[in-house]
DNA sequence: CGCGTGATTGAGGACGGTCAAGACAAGTGG
DNA sequence: CCACTTGTCTTGACCGTCCTCAATCACGCG
């Protein structure tokens, strides 16, 4: 968390198109805003620059963040460099909720972001003695722990195919605006989140693109043309 | 649920060496006794007989469960049969709790088993006004979490052998006694965990066992041998 | 003791990984 | 404004791990 103290406050460096302000297309209730507003806690925002950690894994969890603006991947890393993202965490989305002492992954900016973040003990301290913050904390992890078992029906039993069909259905349900969605990852990251290698996500989604389903404008910037057989080739 | 009002109450199937009793070798704190007896809620004894269902995915989540002898899968199935298991559950664990209203996960007994059993509502109801028991249940959902995290990094990016080699050292932890462990699920089971076929299960196994890392006392018998070797092909 | 389910083992094939070359886009500096 | 750099993405050829299909084996149970 060193770098915390030391990190340039970056006015706020706009990201242009890719990543996003606050202001979720689908706003599933403030996560944050339900615990901070009603028990008034104070938090702090603050920016890290792409690629930047923002926590690593096993370090103690002294921070629970939102993101404000920007894009963040949580990962965990085998001795040997290879990778696995966990989930990819966008405007809104709170992570580095712990309900023990330390962080089960680490944390890197994907774009330039900013965060809004409070202390883990004050939460603990509001859920000691409001029992609806008691609950909302429980109710986010169980929030992740559903997302997780999801993701292991998929690295477990989908094709290369199913996965990335998964997978630009879930971002265009998280991201899309007019029907476009603008990915702040890069085709490793994807990768990494689906336990394929980048070469395969790109050849999948170039099959995609060639049957129509999907339209590129930029290789981050997508259009979903079919949604209904996108989901037909998620098994 | 319906079968849990037609099942016959079979008088505690003693399960012969696989399975064992409650009481589990690595006692982290009962965990049902820490809110049961804390709170003093109804807990009910209940069996089940081998691959019976205890609940179905999305099924309404009525009951907690904590298992008092035997063993349960619980999983995920794709519309073609392919199927994930996400966790086993052996004697002293809790599973089938949800934060939300409905199970994420079916279950089934993998061998004959007894539960003890709560009703979900009387749990909340003890959390809305016992912030220990708020606490308690946000913290094993949050170990359930643990493990999913674990288990993809496992699923997306180990091999075959690391994979295998890892669920031995979860199980040698789990359920070993004086060095052997008795396993209750079958290679099919083993595969739907790990994200393999049963016969790449078997040839794994067969090779630890050919480099004299394992003996075999029957397939479900394991010994592990040389536990520094297996660690050391788990990534 | 014989049957049946589950486990092992083998042969062949497919899906996705590896390695490598080239295309493309965005940003930088002259 | 354009050449150059750099990182990312795409595409191709080949390879290897794990899957599929199949036969046999062996253990546990009636």
């Amino acid at each position: 968390m060193a770098q915390m103290l030391t990190q340039t406050f970056n006015t706020q460096a706009i990201n242009t198109q890719i990543g996003g302000k606050i202001a979720p297309a689908h706003p599933v209730s403030d996560q944050f805003g339900a615990i901070t507003g009603h028990v008034g806690l104070v938090a702090t925002e603050f920016s890290y620059r792409k690629d930047e950690e923002i926590y690593g894994e096993d370090e103690p969890a002294e921070y629970v963040y939102q993101v404000v603006s920007g894009a963040v991947r949580t990962y965990k890393l085998l001795s040997d460099g290879r990778r696995q993202i966990g989930a990819f965490h966008l405007a809104g989305d709170v992570f580095g909720l712990e309900s023990g002492t330390s962080h089960r992954l680490a944390a890197e900016a994907i774009i330039d972001t900013t965060v809004r973040l409070v202390k883990r003990g004050s939460l603990e301290k509001a859920a000691g003695t409001d029992v609806q913050v008691a609950r909302k904390l429980w109710a986010m992890t169980a929030g992740e722990l559903r997302h997780a078992e999801d993701h292991m029906l998929l690295l477990g039993r989908k094709t290369a195919m199913e996965r990335v069909a998964t997978f630009l259905l879930e971002m265009d349900r998280r991201l899309a605006v007019a029907g476009m969605m603008a990915l702040p990852m890069c085709r490793r990251d994807i990768g990494d989140y689906l336990g394929l290698t980048l070469e395969t996500v790109s050849r999948a989604l170039s099959q995609l693109h060639a049957q129509g389903i999907l339209g590129f404008s930029g290789a981050r910037q997508i259009v979903l043309r079919n949604r209904q057989r996108l989901h037909n080739l998620d098994a």
